[in-house]
This record gives structure tokens, sequence and C-alpha cells, in this order.
DNA sequence: TGTACATCAGTGAACGCGCGTTCACTGATGTAC
DNA sequence: TGTACATCAGTGAACGCGCGTTCACTGATGTAC
């Protein structure tokens, strides 16, 4: 749609040098711009050299393909995602009881999700998007800044409810992938399914209702 | 990848009519069939009309758009899914109390979803993707044999589970909201997430918990 | 400190691709007489 | 029952588009002497 004026917005940063500086971060960096506002289709070559002010072969140099480019994007996006969910688990107040504490970081943890669901819906999808199965090099694994992706930072919050005995031990096993669901889910129907034009009030309730749900069913 | 050879197979139906007969129907068939295997973005409207062995705008005189043609399979998509999940209810086994059977009809709902989720993986994305919020008219809802839309048969086994007295009135509203997004999380997981590698079995196992969880969690 | 040279990041031009969509057309079909 | 005619479903040809990717190149940079 607004082509034209991005080209003129993005393109007119005229090297003063011949050499570029640092291509390939100005390559993924566009790609996480066209990815944050079009989602993993968005990511495209030719697009991501036009607003690095590049030819477009010149994004060879540093990827071998469109599809290597979407794998550094889809990685960065992980990275964002575990990002948001540690600001989350930071901002948990203090609690009496270490089973209250627990409860609080599973919850801030799928809050997290969710809210990044919302908020960064083109990287959201692009995290999640299919890593095309003949994937070549897997070199970043989205980690925040913990060191942790948010599937291990679910599991740590999952752990740590053990740990606190607010969630007996039996029902560990697997229990990421339960949560993980319901999170998920309402995550999709609020982006791109029918609850697309739910409000943000209402969206926040039923994440908590949802995130209720999880801790009790659990 | 497979051309030129899918080309030979379908386009070989040399009509003896000048007219086709039902070319809207058979560009309906052949969408379908396209978002059966590709998903969304594969529903094309050149392909279909190869397939439906006719030159492409003759799509036109039953399409407006590519656009439009998707709208049409999508909501064959989502009937398909309701046709399955009415078949799982179907099958339930008679129960002892109307509690217990309330409780059936849910997870045959859910157990339903599930599995069309990953058997038809195409045509379950296709019934999810965007209705690109742009959209026109918006012809079928995508019902199933009984009249109901998968949405509609969900909210009806939770009605059913209140009148059993297997779900207090006061957790009845929004339910559908939660049990869809738990559901329909897995499902996403299972058929294009980091769940993609779990074989049948675990499948069904982890569907299981989670149904157990929404029950218990509701 | 100054010069010759190899490296390799970015250039310029060009491919072939399949797509959606528009145009003026033609001829099989069903209808009115 | 037979003929003239209007309709409109499908034809044929052509657009312009943006994409990924390949090729032979060139010239700024850093290094070895």
């Amino acid at each position: 749609m607004r082509k034209s004026p991005d080209k003129k917005m993005t393109k007119p940063k005229p090297r003063s040098t011949y050499r570029h500086g640092d291509l390939r971060r100005a390559l993924l960096d566009a790609g996480i711009e066209l990815a944050r506002d079009g989602g993993p289709d968005a990511v495209v070559l030719r697009e991501a050299t036009r607003r690095a002010g590049v030819v477009p072969n010149a994004a060879y140099r540093h990827f071998a393909s469109r599809r290597e480019l979407l794998a550094a994007v889809r990685s960065a996006a992980l990275s964002a995602l575990a990002v948001a969910m540690e600001n989350e688990l930071a901002a948990v107040p203090r609690k009496r009881s270490s089973a209250d504490a627990a409860r609080a970081a599973l919850r801030a943890v799928g809050t997290g999700y969710l809210r990044f669901a919302q908020t960064e819906t083109g990287l959201f999808r692009t995290a999640f998007s299919a890593p095309s199965l003949v994937s070549g090099t897997q070199e970043g694994h989205g980690a925040g800044h913990s060191g942790l992706d948010p599937f291990q930072l679910l599991s740590a919050a999952l752990d740590r409810m053990v740990e606190a005995e607010a969630l007996p031990v039996a029902r560990r096993s697997d229990a990421e992938y339960l949560a993980w669901s319901a999170v998920h889910g309402l995550a999709m129907l609020l982006i791109e399914g029918p609850l697309q034009r739910f409000d943000r009030d209402t969206a926040d309730t039923l994440s908590e209702r949802l995130l209720d749900m999880v801790e009790k069913g659990l």
C-alpha cells in the first residue's frame, strides 16, 4: 500500500563509505521491522535490501537465501518474546508465601506471553511460523536476557510451583504443554481468530480467567 | 514441486460441452483440494482454473476475486470441521447419568476438533485464516449437518453441562472461549508448532490430559 | 611512512516465475415467436 | 415442430507486478613488504 513513501523514508540513507558497515545487522533489522508489521510472509529479501539502501543481491553476502534471513528474524522474535516474559516476571510484587510467589510467577509468564502476542502481533506470528522443515543452521535459539527461551521460562516457572508445593509432582510432567496450549490458543484467537474484535479490557479479563483455569486445572 | 504431473493428472478432462456444467462447484472443489494440502496460501485462482480445465479468467464468472474464492473455501473448511465434531459426538457411548453424558459430549467436541486439526491440517489452517478484514459477502457460515457451526457445537455442549449440573451456572459465561483456547492452542502446537514431531499416541495422550485440565479448570 | 596488491562487500543487469486481473471476443444454449 | 435471436459462460491474448536468484564486474579496504 504505502510503498513508494516507504522507500523514500528508508532508502535515502546515502552511505558515505562504499562498504556498508554492518549490512547483516541492517538487513536483520529491516527484516524484523517487516515481520513486526506484516508477519512472516512480509519478510522479503528485496524489501529488506531496499530498506538497507543496498542492491537486492547484496543480501547474499550475508544470508544464503530468503529462508535464512527469515530464520534469523524468527530467532530475534523469540528473543523479544522471552524478554517480554522476563519483564513481566520482574514486575511481580513480593509475596508472603513461596507458593503464592510461584503462582504469581507462572501467571506472569502467561501474561507476558499474551501481552506480547497482542502488542507485537507480527513478531509473535513470526516467532511461531513453520521453521521450514528443511531448515539449515539454527544459529540463535531465541533466548532472552536470562539466556532462557520462552519455553524454558515456562518450565522454570512450573518447577518453582512444584518446589513451593503449589503443584503436585505427579502433575508436573508435560504440564508445560498443557499450560502453553491454553495460553497459545487464547493468543491465537485474540490476534487472528474470532476474538480479534475484543477490546483490550475484555481481552485482559479473559486472560485472567484463562490463567485461573490453568492454575486450577493443572 | 510436482507441477506438470499435477497438471497432467487434473487437466486432461476434456469437456464435451462448450459450457462447463458447474464451474463454480468445480472451482470450489479445486480450491478445497488446494487448501487441503497447502493451507490458505495455496488457494490460488490460476491453479484452481487449471484443475477445472478452464482458462484463468473464467473464474471471474463465479468469483469476483481470489479472496472471494478463498472465503468460500474457508466456509467449506469450517463445515467440514463441524461435521467431524458431530461425528465424534455421535460416536459417544450411552452413559448412566446425564452429567456423565454431558461431560463425554464436551470431550467429544474437543476430540473432534483436535483430530480434525491433525488429520486435515490444511483445511484446519484455512478455516482459521484471517477473514481478510475487508471481507465482502459472508455467504455460508460453515455449518455442519446439524446446521451448527463449530463454535455453536461447543456452546451447546457447555449448555448441556450446565443443565446436567456438571458445570456451575456461575462458571458458564465465556466458558466457550476458555475451552476453545485450550483446545485450539494444542491443535496449533501440534500441527505447526514445536509439538509437530510428536507421534499420534503421544498427541492423543496429551489431548486427553488437556481435556482433563479443561474439565477440571472450568 | 610509503607503495603494490589481494580480498571480498556491494554493483549492475538480467533471468524466469506465477500470480491476479482486464479486455474484447465467440459460440452453445434456451426462449419467444 | 421449426426458426431468429438475445444471453452470457467460457476463450484468447495480454498487462504489470514483485519476487528470488545468478552472473560477471569493480573499487574501497587492510595487509605485506
